[in-house]
DNA sequence: GTAATAGTGTCTTTCAGACAGTATTCA
DNA sequence: TGAATACTGTCTGAAAGACACTATTAC
């Protein structure tokens, strides 16, 4: 049987970025001739989907090096004018430290405050959706924060993501566990130093943790 | 700007149709020439992943009126060696009664207990966790049973999809605020008559329910 | 009656969440 | 010393999970 002999559509990729700045929530944006968007390109002959992902952002936004996870096909005939187009949704987290100067626009309560061209508003909720779900099972595990950290500046993160404000004593006993920490501290603070933590690797946060940062 | 010059790839969909049979979890194959596996097409010009996703249940397993969710694209650029294919992998759920004869393979703890074509294993494997998530989230979301059953048979399709045995009062408490009791009853049991029940719609499960689910 | 299953009241243990206490730094 | 922050012991209320009891059918 020889392959399809049907029409091809293109295959595209777009990626939301996500960071924390100004304890809230924001992705990575692009200008383009049809407006704000989220980073993309088309596919290569050969090429796999996190590598077009990986290309795109390094291009177009100058970002390297960061993981990502599929969240969803947008496969509307006629998503875009130029043709029939499937775009492959991607998420990928960066700490705010590590961004280069790039386009941010913050995000509440999962959705983008201003509309992004083609449907890349939807893509971004999909985005924050897989995020939560990641982080609900591991402490930590996209690297959004430093290599080292204090709980406060977890929390502070994760209040962020799961919009919402996290009782910090619960919050360290749900997410102790999931972390080693090293012996240093830092008194960056101005009160007692605050022991540095790492994510512990293949910890798996308790099943009620999720329940704690989603709410009730 | 024109559209991509670049040489496009074949777009695929292949399904993974889980039911219970047996109280285990069992997923429907197809005999092709490459050997077992899961029911897929090409994607159609303009069409969508779902409709092609629908179609291809239709022709090859005479199966209709499915749900279909996305569980991740498959886009290893040598997964088949008629050239570059990107697949789609799908899940749906149906209840073992309504499936025509088909070919039926069991899950080991979420994988097939035999070897599949291509990628398909792991398709399934992903289908798996995608069923085990909406089931935590909702009582019954994909109707795998009939219109209307038992809190035992909702137990035991949970035991099922979960691989593990629940019990009876605390599996009570978690689903019974997502269900709607119809005043009928059924003696099919023996015993007692039980209380049938129905979904009802939209209503989550709590937090807490998918730690019983999938347990320590 | 017995057997079988459905459904529920209750007890205990556990833990989330709140509160307040102690600990350690800087000014 | 006081202010600020880090961490932790303890209390309470709620609920998971276990157990047993009652309820309703068939035989």
């Amino acid at each position: 049987m020889a392959l399809s002999d049907f029409p091809r559509p293109s295959v595209a990729v777009d990626v939301a970025v996500l960071t924390v700045c100004d304890d809230t929530l924001q992705v990575v944006t692009v200008e383009s001739q049809f407006g704000t968007a989220l980073p993309g390109t088309f596919l290569h002959e050969g090429e796999r989907l996190r590598d077009a992902a990986a290309r795109a952002l390094s291009t177009k936004a100058g970002i390297d090096g960061l993981d990502f996870h599929q969240v969803g096909m947008f496969d509307d005939p006629r998503r875009d004018d130029r043709g029939w187009v499937l775009s492959m949704a991607h998420v990928a987290a960066i700490a705010y430290e590590s961004l280069p100067d790039v386009g941010l626009i913050p995000l509440e309560s999962g959705f983008p405050t201003v509309g992004l061209a083609f449907d890349h508003s939807q893509m971004v909720a999909l985005a924050v959706d897989d995020l939560r779900r990641r982080y609900s099972d591991q402490a930590e595990p996209s690297s959004m924060l430093g290599e080292a950290f204090t709980l406060l500046e977890l929390r502070r993160l994760y209040e962020a993501i799961f919009d919402r404000e996290l009782p910090k004593d619960t919050f360290r006993r749900q997410v102790i566990d999931g972390l080693v920490g090293t012996g240093e501290t830092t008194s960056a603070g101005g009160g007692r130093p605050a022991e540095l933590y790492r994510r512990k690797p293949d910890a798996q946060l308790p099943r009620t943790a999720a329940a704690l940062f989603r709410g009730p």
